[in-house]
DNA sequence: GCCGTTTTCGGCCCGACTGTTTTCAGTCG
């Protein structure tokens, strides 16, 4: 739940901070500063609320200061000291700060001697010098600033899941062939299945530093960004940067967990530690100045006193409460999924044939498949008629004898929900069928009630089983449609409609916390793949990995059901 | 600016790399 004068304080509180940054003021304020706003965000309610009450309850990381600001936003919608910082740091400012090695101090410096104040002003300045001796950037300060404002312009900041995964996965492969090199793992927010990733992290086991370092300077890239002793920086062709780090065996376990992050997560975690005696950073868990043996990241957290915190859940969203509270998620695996219930074929616009559907589905050791084209609407995806469809019933019937005993297949539909929220065949059609996804296709630009509207009454519709991505959005290229996914969640509890994760990497909706909130819901998650093509079948790890993030567990999974379970199910009454 | 089961003052998570420095500041994760 999201409440409008929270987000509204944490960013003002935000904004504070970053201008304090600027400013070059006390690095401990500024950290309290950005603590308060994330402890507002994460409140379950209206902060508004709790200052009304006569002894409001304690917030953490909210003193006598802060709350004093909380109480000026609520009386006057403003606050005061944040105008006066503004005062003296130009809001256009604030958004340079994502030029790469172009920090705040010298931000702030440039703009106190040079006035600078949009990207326009900063290009001007660093590519008419070659040297600013007062503000102290010499020669090489100024090219990596002029380099940074170039990958800043291109824009590549962040990559989806699946672009950075399989360049994680390449990586890995290409480094255990260096010599001397034991041991390769993935880390970082790839590792964590963030649908966005800014960087990749590799962390590196090996004995010999010095030999390893200079052959992975040699591996593919258009730029070394840093070269130390335990640290490699590439930046490979597509502007995607890697980081390397090479640590030795016994430093293995605490550095895989050190670079896994997310940095919240750590921060508790090292505080945990401090409260306990112990010192934790990515060589070791130390007590005084002895180093307590971790072999696995297990050891780490178990000598905390948590028990294993697995890398998608590491975001400090409540996962170490939970744990310190026995409640942690058993959260769903790839190898619990017995099926892919949204699956396009060449009757409309998928690429493969219905039986290569089927062997491929045999292939990967699944249960049951659906194949499930597109309805009539959906012109531009070649989406079957009353006729094509029944068509393709009869195909499958004959499969369905053909393949008895080797997999399940299910008949079924992606059945567009029209502008007014009627589904594209009628009730005589769909009761015909064994599986009915609905989804949106069209009218995204429509009102947050009316989409909701729709949705809803599909979710009511007796024969429909999945609300397929029901947000539309497609990451980096379009915002999802306006919805009420809490009523959406509610209803489709109510309804026996499960709520899809689709795990096409563009996709990935429902998102992370709209899983988590659709669970709490009480709905149930199908996670499918909407798969198009061959290689599309294996996109489920990511959609597997979104639901682990939702904290979404076997058990509140559609797909992890045997066949006749599923076939309850899908019966609705 | 926050916080306290060793503290109401003195900590606050911690370290690597780079560049311009010869002891440190800035940036990054």
């Amino acid at each position: 739940m999201k409440f409008q004068d929270n987000e509204k304080i944490a960013s003002i509180f935000e904004t504070i901070a970053d201008a304090l940054e600027f400013l070059n003021e006390n690095a401990f304020k500024i950290r309290a500063y950005r603590n308060a706003a994330e402890s507002i965000r994460n409140l379950n309610e209206s902060i508004t609320e709790i200052y009304s009450k006569p002894n409001p309850k304690k917030i953490e990381g909210v003193g006598k200061d802060l709350e004093q600001k909380i109480k000026e936003y609520i009386q006057t919608q403003k606050v005061a000291y944040l105008d006066e910082l503004l005062e003296k740091v130009p809001y256009t400012l604030f958004r340079l700060k994502d030029i790469r090695g172009l920090g705040p101090r010298t931000l702030y410096k440039m703009f106190e001697k040079y006035r600078v104040r949009t990207l326009e002003d900063i290009k001007k300045l660093v590519f008419e010098n070659d040297e600013l001796k007062d503000i102290s950037l010499l020669e090489k300060s100024i090219k990596k600033i002029r380099e940074g404002i170039k990958l800043y312009e291109e824009g590549q900041s962040r990559f989806p899941l699946g672009v950075a995964y399989p360049i994680a996965k390449d990586l890995v492969d290409r480094v255990y062939k260096i010599d001397n090199v034991k041991k390769v793992e993935i880390a970082g927010s790839v590792r964590r299945g963030k649908e966005t990733v800014g960087d990749l992290d590799i962390l590196i086991c090996t004995k010999d530093f010095n030999s390893v370092s200079k052959a992975l300077a040699n591996l593919e890239h258009k730029q070394i960004i840093a070269m130390g002793d335990t640290k490699v920086s590439l930046l490979l062709s597509n502007n995607m940067q890697v980081d390397f780090r090479l640590v030795n065996e016994d430093s293995f376990a605490s550095a895989l967990q050190y670079f896994s992050g997310s940095k919240e997560h750590n921060v508790r975690l090292r505080d945990i530690a401090i409260k306990k005696g112990f010192k934790l950073n990515e060589y070791g868990l130390f007590e005084k100045d002895k180093k307590i043996e971790t072999k696995t990241e297990e050891d780490i957290y178990n000598a905390l006193g948590l028990c294993y915190i697995k890398p998608t859940l590491r975001e400090n969203k409540g996962e170490i409460e939970a744990c310190l509270a026995n409640k942690l998620p058993n959260v769903v695996e790839l190898g619990d999924i017995k099926g892919d219930l949204h699956v396009h074929t060449n009757y409309s616009d998928g690429l493969m044939s219905l039986e290569e559907v089927i062997q491929e589905a045999i292939k990967r050791n699944y249960d049951y498949i659906a194949i499930t084209d597109h309805s009539v609407s959906s012109y531009v995806a070649n989406g079957l008629s009353v006729e094509r469809l029944y068509d393709q019933l009869n195909e499958i019937d004959k499969l369905k004898d053909k393949y008895k005993g080797k997999i399940h297949i299910l008949a079924g539909s992606e059945v567009d929900i029209k502008q007014n929220g009627e589904l594209d065949f009628s009730d005589n059609v769909l009761k015909d069928l064994d599986i009915v996804i609905a989804s949106i296709h069209q009218g995204f630009a429509n009102s947050k009630e009316i989409n909701t509207k729709r949705i809803i009454s599909a979710i009511e519709n007796p024969y429909v089983n999945i609300i397929a991505h029901p947000s539309g959005r497609l990451i980096g290229q379009r915002a999802p449609y306006e919805i009420d996914i809490q009523k959406i969640a509610e209803h489709a509890a109510k309804h026996k409609t499960a709520l899809e994760i689709n795990s096409f990497y563009l996709r990935l909706d429902l998102n992370d916390e709209h899983a988590r909130l659709a669970k709490n819901a009480g709905a149930k998650i199908c996670i499918n793949t909407d798969t198009h093509t061959k290689e599309n079948l294996d996109y489920m790890i990511y959609g597997v990995l979104t639901a682990q993030r939702g904290w979404i567990e076997k058990s509140d999974c559609l797909n992890t059901l045997n066949y006749s379970q599923l076939k309850q199910f899908l019966k609705k009454h």
